[in-house]
DNA sequence: GTATTATCTAAGTCT
DNA sequence: TAGATAATAC
């Protein structure tokens, strides 16, 4: 039986999987089925007597811990599987700070700053101090905090550090210091850590409680920790204590595919990892340098292209698969034409290849670069997802909705205070709430507990009875919070605050959709409890619960659902631990990718050379990269060069574009179209069906559907079956000047567009009822004539 | 205290 | 371009 489990691995995965005890390494190139090591090695302890509860393994998304899993618990059954603390590093120890919450003074239900809560109480500290937030710019005070934490250096360590405190000096933020002390005394207060503290508090935790840390090494006798190379120092520091006693760390991961420098990951913890743990008899490294990923060619072109860094740990990668397409160069006019250019090929490979929208990515350096392909994915009606940019979470109506949660569950929260107290509008406005902040910190009370003494700060009748119902309302709420599952008393909460009905009175086309994606939010808290209740009818499933789930999920964690058959848009950093049979990599340009930002040192340039080389391998089949000439950039064109990456690839491997505008073959004659600079030639290809009529548009959009759990709701595309029509699919004839017949209103005039599709609003002009908004995807508009 | 308008400035990657 | 903020009027 052991046996057999193993025997599916080839012998250097065996190898791996079957070292049961003493610190070993694992070194795993692209597509070597390092994820399929951890599997089979966390089931072949279990089968060898190790306890799940002593295992802890951890993984870099939410998702792949999810997945892992499910493989072991595939192998071994799942009574084994399910108990084996498994997680992204925030969120295990974000569990584990609950549990030990009483020994740093947080209340067990203390809340998770996002990086917007963060970066406001920053913003709101510096204007606190009177000082400018354009010497003081909140984004790069907390990324200087952050970065602080990281290393471990408290806000008392950061005062004291010379270095530190002449640097701030010398770039002119001499108070740097104080803003980060105030800060922290502030997340104290409001009972609140931001995603760093997670990690920074569990240092301390371990550091300062001995009795606990021996507690956690006796129950994580066994650890494995994926993606070692973008650990950072604390996250190295807390595996280090906890595997102290039994020195039983199993590390994973690749060098050449380090991408999270810039969020204090060091690759000195991998490279070091020998050093360290050396010392140990049974001290093992492990290659893994067979690729089942890709084709040769692109096994070869991401080795040539990452031999052009100095520091690596030296290794050969190598498949023994097919030789495969060589990787297509494609240079394109503008960032539309690269956009069409993507989508064409797309449409074109799914024609001649039978391929799924699934099996493509489109993998970009920047978020905001996503927009010319769903643009072109659109017109082609080919179904697409977006992972990153503005998540559903972050929406503003949700994180409103959601900050009623966090208030209920912990009301001296402040960034959820300010966010709801005056919304929907009840008459308490910024300078009673300032006088509060104010207050609060003035006399040291977490928020709630200014509040309520609001009379002491000569708060007057009228604005302390309206800060007494609201305390009334936000009370009403927490009596419920252990009695009513999540669902029912989020519910109560939306609509008894009155957001449901504020957003309800919105009869805009925005105001719609934001009312929609409240229901999608709380349809998901139904999902989440009677998941949860029924699998334990015994203890209900809380808001608090829930809440914990929601803040540390990620993009790459919420695409469970039917509808999944998608083309996916992230970027390159998003696509880590991902494959795809086609991928296209796009915006190759010089100061885009590589960012203008890293050109400066040698160590951010051979980052975005691996960040390069990380997109590279997610091709299963063929790579395509694509850049464009002029590109608009903060709303003004600018010129582009081709990025040195591509020069860097072995040229034996591309297929490079024409040097004259004017391809010689006719093999993808879309080509032409944009070589010619003429938009949407390429639909009169003969492709064409009537069945173009039928295609769903943005104007009949099925509604998102009432059972779908949130962490569905993406940005997506119009779903269909992707057919290039002749005429139009609507969303092209509704244009400016068109006639239009509406259900309700009549006849009216298109007076404009704009906005992103699939949140196109039109300005009509109704003859009847006079000027509207309307969002195509909800107006049921036919065009006249 | 609230609603509307005018002006500014920001876009690098993420838990 | 768009979202955030400041200024203005009510």
């Amino acid at each position: 039986m052991v046996h057999d489990l193993l025997s599916q691995l080839n012998d250097a995965q065996r190898a791996a999987a079957a070292q049961i005890n003493g610190p070993m390494m694992v070194i795993a190139g692209a597509g070597s089925g390092k994820t399929r090591v951890l599997t089979f090695r966390i089931a072949h302890l279990i089968q060898n007597g190790v306890d799940p509860f002593n295992i802890l393994s951890l993984t870099f998304t939410n998702k792949a811990a999810k997945e892992m899993k499910h493989r072991i618990g595939d192998l071994i059954g799942e009574t084994h599987s399910k108990d084996i603390w498994m997680g992204t590093f925030h969120s295990i120890f974000a569990r584990i700070l609950r549990i030990e919450s009483e020994h740093i003074n947080y209340p067990r239900n203390f809340t998770i700053y996002d990086t917007a809560d963060a970066k406001n109480l920053v913003k709101d500290i510096i204007k606190e101090f009177n000082l400018d937030d354009k010497t003081y710019k909140p984004g790069i005070v907390y990324n200087r905090i952050s970065s602080a934490k990281n290393n471990l250096i408290s806000s008392q360590d950061y005062i004291n550090n010379s270095d530190l405190m002449a640097e701030d000096r010398m770039s002119g933020k001499p108070r740097l210091g104080e803003i980060f002390a105030q800060y922290d005394l502030r997340l104290f207060k409001a009972g609140a850590m931001d995603f760093d503290d997670l990690l920074f508090k569990t240092n301390v935790l371990l550091r300062d409680f001995p009795s606990i840390l021996l507690k956690y090494q006796e129950k994580f006798q066994y650890i494995l920790v994926d993606e070692y190379q973008d650990t950072n120092f604390a996250q190295y520091l807390i595996v280090k204590q906890l595997a102290a006693r039994h020195a039983n760390i199993c590390v994973v991961g690749d060098d050449a595919q380090s991408i999270y420098a810039f969020r204090g990951a060091n690759i000195q913890n991998i490279l070091n990892f020998q050093k360290e743990y050396g010392i140990y008899d049974e001290f093992s490294i492990y290659k893994l340098e067979q690729n089942y990923r890709s084709t040769k060619t692109i096994v070869n072109a991401a080795n040539s292209i990452i031999s052009n860094n100095k520091e690596q740990i030296k290794k050969d990668v190598w498949t023994s698969n097919d030789e495969g397409d060589k990787i297509k160069v494609h240079k394109a006019a503008t960032d539309n034409d690269e956009g069409q250019f993507v989508a064409n090929q797309i449409f074109y490979l799914r024609q001649q290849n039978g391929a799924a929208p699934s099996d493509f990515a489109i993998l970009y350096r920047t978020n905001a670069q996503s927009r010319s392909f769903e643009e072109a994915l659109r017109k082609l009606n080919i179904p697409y997802r977006i992972y990153g940019g503005l998540s559903f979470y972050q929406r503003k109506e949700i994180k409103d909705l959601i900050s009623y949660f966090r208030l209920a569950c912990n009301p001296n929260d402040e960034e959820a205070m300010k966010r709801v107290i005056n919304y929907p509008k009840r008459g308490i406005g910024d300078t009673t709430v300032q006088k509060i902040v104010v207050g609060a910190t003035e006399k040291n009370l977490g928020i709630w507990d200014m509040l309520e003494r609001s009379p002491e700060l000569g708060i007057n009748g009228a604005t302390w009875n309206k800060i007494q119902e609201f305390i009334t309302l936000i009370k009403s709420f927490r009596v419920a919070l252990d009695v009513r599952n999540a669902y029912d008393l989020g519910h109560q909460i939306a609509s008894e605050s009155g957001l449901l009905k504020e957003l309800y009175s919105d009869r805009t086309p925005e105001g719609v959709a934001r009312y929609e994606n409240i229901q999608e939010l709380l349809n998901g808290m139904k999902e989440f409890s009677d998941r949860l209740d029924d699998a334990n009818p015994l203890q209900i499933h809380t808001l608090s619960d829930f809440l914990i789930d929601v803040a540390l999920l990620t993009d790459a964690d919420q695409d469970k659902g039917e509808d999944n058959d998608r083309v996916s848009l992230m970027t390159i950093h998003a696509s880590k631990g991902l494959e795809f049979p086609y991928v296209n990599i796009v915006g190759l340009e010089e100061n885009l990718f590589p960012s203008q930002l890293s050109l400066n040192s040698r160590e951010e340039m051979e980052e975005e050379r691996r960040l390069f080389y990380v997109a590279l391998t997610r091709a299963e089949k063929k790579a395509t990269l694509s850049y464009a000439l002029t590109r608009y950039r903060w709303g003004q064109i600018s010129h582009c060069e081709p990025s040195r990456f591509i020069e860097e690839i072995d040229e034996r491997f591309l297929e490079m574009p024409e040097e004259t505008q004017r391809p010689s073959s006719t093999r993808f004659d879309q080509e032409r179209s944009h070589f010619f600079g003429v938009n949407n030639r390429f639909s009169q290809k003969p492709t064409t069906s009537p069945a173009a009529a039928s295609a769903p548009s943005a104007r009949n959009e099925p509604p998102p559907s009432p059972i779908a759990p949130p962490r569905n709701f993406k940005k997506v595309s119009t779903s269909a079956p992707a057919i290039p029509s002749g005429e139009y699919s609507s969303a092209e004839e509704i244009i400016v000047g068109a006639e239009v017949m509406h259900d309700k209103f009549g006849k009216g005039k298109v007076i404009a567009l704009d906005g992103q599709a699939p949140d196109v609003k039109a300005t009509i002009f109704f003859p009847k009822e006079g000027q509207k908004q309307l969002l195509l995807r909800f107006a049921k508009l036919k065009v006249m004539g």
